[in-house]
DNA sequence: TTTCACATTAATGTATACATTAATGTATTC
DNA sequence: GAATACATTAATGTATACATTAATGTGAAA
């Protein structure tokens, strides 16, 4: 995705247990802000403590855990107040990322791809599966930001989706039909396929901002304190 | 400086090569595109190899060096293209730094550290030097950030000067006199100290491109391909 | 009973030995 | 002479043994 490896090619036990674990942190197979011992972590993957910790190390610097010097490895638990940091940042670089996409004027190949993202959300909702619209809204803005030729800005905001994966998650069923969402999705390609830059910084900005009200607001009133 | 430990506590070989590493990079004192083999590293450091490899992972994840699988550690060239990137995105996140600063009306005594690195470029300007004008933006812009109240965009923000530095230092002597920069700093925190985000903003965005235009002119013209 | 000094311990931090693997060189065959 | 198979090598990737250190427990003295 990144600059990690692909999955097809994982030779390396670093890059298998760093590529498990994070899958594991961001599905939340471990409690927000668990600990574990290097020494467990290499016995749950079977392996030495080496490819271990420089997976940790990794996993470290991309916000998902803390290496904390004799208590192990903790798992970041994810605040509202981190979700009110992450959810600025994206408002932002999106809004900058949807700029230079609608000024580019990318080729329609690349642009089907974020299309049909977009279908899949809007056939997830019909059937009422609201796990598959997640994961299509998550699929339509990386296809969407991958297009915005900034390499940086393109695995910066990556890796703010994947802080922000399980309290999107928690708050899933909490939160009313994302009917909106999939609208402002579709208003938000109207203005890159036109070529109007302006337009749709506006439109992703306001997309944004309206779903982080939304999202905080939730976290607010449902106490969810950690996740 | 960002979750890294600060200088005076440093403990551990691996921080130690971190920062030493990053210090040298940072610095110039590798070519940059140069190659070295783990072994190199670990003798030139006088160490074993263990705490060289993790500072060389963490230093990837800054995107200040490139792992190549049996050929060593790369110390990554900057390019246009790059200074392209990185600039971009300090355009939107500075500008948005600087909202948040102006809305928060931050103390006295925090503001009056920016002013002062404001203050030591006027003076070194009035000097004529150059490095320690250049020395004292850093700090004028690493200090303001440092008081947006979102620590992911004042880390990843600091992430980019870094990458940024060498090709600024390289640029300095062959640019006019950086006599802009000071006033347009000075009209920021103008903005900040009356509240006004949105002015703030605006006129950050405006030193940014700016400046921007600057350097990628600059590079253009005198045609550096890689720093 | 509380506190301080000290031993113990358990975890990380580090070095090193070893395994794996990709690249290079060499020899043999056509 | 060119190409291919194979041996060699040199570097990383991994495991493990060892050093260091912070935390805990234990005991004696006040």
């Amino acid at each position: 995705m990144t600059s990690s490896p692909s999955h097809s090619a994982k030779k390396s036990l670093e890059d298998a247990a760093y590529e498990r674990l994070k899958r594991e942190i961001i599905g939340n197979h471990f409690a927000p802000g668990s600990q574990m011992l290097e020494t467990v972590l290499a016995a749950h993957l079977s392996m030495s403590r080496t490819p271990v910790r420089i997976a940790c190390v990794r996993l470290e610097k991309e916000g998902l855990v803390e290496i904390l010097p004799r208590k192990g490895v903790r798992v970041l638990p994810v605040s509202p107040a981190d979700m009110r940091e992450i959810y600025a940042l994206l408002t932002a670089l999106e809004a900058e990322a949807a700029a230079l996409i609608a000024a580019d004027k990318p080729d329609e190949a690349a642009l089907n791809d974020v299309r049909t993202a977009g279908e899949d959300m809007a056939k997830a909702l019909e059937h009422g599966d609201l796990e598959a619209w997640a994961a299509a809204d998550d699929r339509f803005h990386r296809t969407l930001m991958a297009l915005c030729g900034n390499r940086r800005l393109r695995d910066f905001v990556n890796t703010l989706y994947d802080q922000a994966h399980r309290a999107r998650l928690a708050t899933l069923f909490l939160r009313q039909r994302p009917d909106k969402s999939t609208r402002e999705h579709r208003d938000i390609l109207r203005h890159i396929e036109k070529g109007d830059a302006a337009g749709a910084a506006e439109a992703f900005r306001r997309h944004r901002e309206r779903t982080t009200d939304e999202l905080l607001d939730l976290l607010d009133r449902s106490r969810l304190r950690h996740l």
